[in-house]
DNA sequence: AAAATTAAACTAAAAATTTAGTCTAATTAT
DNA sequence: ATAATTAGACTAAATTTTTAGTTTAATTTT
């Protein structure tokens, strides 16, 4: 294989992520991966097919960095995911990007990607942990305070460029640290007794 | 005036919160609206301007909703902008879905809303006063934590289609309660002493 | 030799935009 | 009063532009 196809991918995730499916641009992708339009369909079939094989691609890299907490309590491997969920997204911006493109419109290619219960299931699964072994308190709607931590984390993500600015002058490594460690409160005064 | 004008603004802001600008298709709108497609240009000078349009005119309905707080406490205040915000979003679904669009993609129109921060500016200025009449915690980031409020409120609305199935086979009203509830526990745990 | 790649011109369809004109109700002039 | 004029809302059809996708023949890489 040559190296083609794999710049073909690079480009063609961060055309897609930055404009969306409708507004990416076969002719643009070419042209700034430095090949020809041909290649593409040398490879891809269609438009449809190289949005696919993007999104695949991008799922096969990004799970592939799997999540195995190695704490000795709920609490401590709670934080572990939630930390190891907030590094994800800031060294993924595009797969941030290309996720609230592909769910803002609906593209079928989404419904099928199962994994996207996948993180929901697991930190919905450790706080049912916690209940059992005394560490958390009982909510009414697990379910609710899951989407809320889910959301907290995942909102100045999806909204950088319109959120940035509320943080002033510091580096992004910085907004990092705070935020894991706002994290981190937020999950002790929330769900731990 | 006729009604032309209005019918198709409404139909175009269903089109473009479902399909985003570029897949937003100016033939559709006109069949939609049942007017016919040079009407649109009559009324709007293009594509991009009848987007405006639609923005600015969203907009003005949505924010002339404003929000005057009228409780007797920082807390009482707080959650109710929560609970006006969780109302407003949910009884205007294309706004979420057109913000999230015009976000991913950057829209220069979108720069210019100077709206965008007023919620935040607003939320940041309540718990300031809270910390001022003693009511409040002092948090070290205090920036991160109203991000983190305002993103575990709007994450279910802009994700909804992924998320609503966690909650089960209940009404969307009684969702609402339920993340009422939920919001009003955590901003008492989190910056309330 | 086979696979990967280029170059550039081309097609067909889709979508945006324009044109040239109609219809109607209100306003103005006679 | 009534004829002339106007202004706004609207339409049908044509035009222009954009874009995905193709083709062909040649070249380079493995």
């Amino acid at each position: 294989m040559g190296q083609g196809k794999e710049k073909i991918l690079q480009t063609a995730l961060q055309e897609f992520s930055e404009k969306g499916y409708d507004g990416a641009r076969i002719d643009y992708i070419s042209k700034m991966a430095g090949v020809n339009k041909a290649l593409i369909y040398y490879h891809f079939k269609s438009k449809e097919e190289l949005f696919t094989a993007v999104i695949n691609d991008l799922f096969e890299k990004a799970v592939s960095v799997s999540i195995e907490p190695t704490g000795t309590s709920v609490r401590e491997n709670l934080i572990q995911v939630m930390e190891h969920f907030i590094d994800f997204l800031h060294s993924n911006p595009y797969f941030v990007k290309i996720m609230d493109q592909s769910v803002a419109q609906d593209r079928d290619i989404f419904q099928q990607l199962h994994r996207q219960n996948f993180f929901f299931e697991m930190v919905m699964g450790m706080y049912q942990l916690g209940v059992q072994t005394g560490e958390c308190r009982k909510v009414d709607h697990p379910e609710d305070f899951v989407v809320s931590l889910l959301g907290a984390v995942y909102f100045y993500f999806s909204h950088h460029k319109a959120i940035r600015k509320f943080y002033g002058n510091i580096s992004e490594e910085e907004v990092i640290v705070i935020r894991k460690k706002t994290m981190k409160d937020m999950i002790s005064r929330l769900i731990f007794l």
